[in-house]
DNA sequence: AAGTCGATCAACCGCTTCGGT
DNA sequence: TACCGAAGCGGTTGATCGACT
């Protein structure tokens, strides 16, 4: 499911990444960063352009992604902010946590936009509108009514609970939280069927607070081979004009 | 067993946005 | 304020796999 590595003209690799380029990269921006992803395949001894460097590591090698299939309640919550935000990919992404904007878009084209041609076909040409999508329409109306008014509430609770302690940031995780914890157990999937979604603490329980915050560790001994651990660790092999300032990033790593 | 076709998803491409000068 | 380069974003492509004939 891979495209065929090619060379371009400019010698630079193209298609399908090697468990070695892999490492390579993995290995060099966990040391480094990325600082700059043009000039950064040439040190770390890629091949690649800057771009599908980025690529490759936004979409499969960032520390935190989720592989596999997605829960029922990811489902629900892409249809939802895909009514909400229609093709804004990185929007959607950055509200699901470990799913990347690539991932979502390639699953809304094959799963909701197949289900929503399905409905189109089965609708009334004079209607314009089926009513299954009406049906979820009005689901969403309600549901986005709901959710605006939760939303109110709890920033009213808030603001006389402490108005010094307010933290907009938390309280703006905990809303969506609340909200969409809320919203879940009212919430009819789109078959109309009317069962319970985890709410977002419970399918992330794996994510604390602080989770994104805090210094990635990684374990050398199980993620790495050993003929990359050198790279890592930077006996040789890397090279960074940032190697100064870095190093006390890297010794918070390791 | 071989061929066909649709589904899937990693990767590419080009346009837009953002930040620095 | 205009320009330029880097990063980000979203649409599209293409290789592979599995189901079906």
């Amino acid at each position: 499911m891979v495209r065929a590595a090619r060379v371009d003209e400019k010698g630079l690799r193209k298609g399908a990444w090697t468990e070695e380029e892999d490492d390579k990269l993995r290995a060099y921006i966990l040391r480094y960063g990325h600082w700059n992803w043009r000039l950064l395949p040439r040190f770390a001894g890629l091949d690649r352009c800057g771009k599908s460097c980025r690529l490759r590591w936004m979409n499969y090698l960032k520390p935190g992604l989720k592989r596999g299939s997605y829960t029922k309640h990811e489902q629900d919550l892409i249809a939802k902010l895909h009514d909400e935000l229609g093709n804004k990919w990185s929007a959607i992404a950055a509200r699901l946590p470990g799913r990347t904007d690539n991932e979502i878009k390639n699953y809304w084209h094959t799963h909701f936009k197949k289900r929503s041609e399905r409905v189109i076909s089965k609708s009334d040409p004079d209607a314009g509108i089926s009513r299954e999508e009406q049906s979820s329409s009005e689901i969403t109306h309600s549901l986005n009514a709901f959710t605006s008014d939760k939303a109110q509430e709890i920033r009213r609770k808030h603001e006389n609970a402490s108005a010094d302690n307010w933290d907009s940031d938390s309280c703006a995780e905990q809303n969506c939280s609340e909200i969409l914890s809320e919203s879940s157990s009212v919430a009819l999937d789109r078959e109309g069927n009317d069962e319970y979604f985890p709410s977002f603490s419970d399918s992330y329980s794996g994510f604390h607070e602080g989770f994104w915050e805090e210094p990635f560790m990684v374990d050398l001994e199980t993620t790495y081979s050993q003929e990359y651990k050198f790279l890592i660790l930077g006996e040789e092999g890397l090279s960074s004009p940032y190697i100064s300032c870095f190093d006390d990033f890297a010794v918070t790593l390791f």
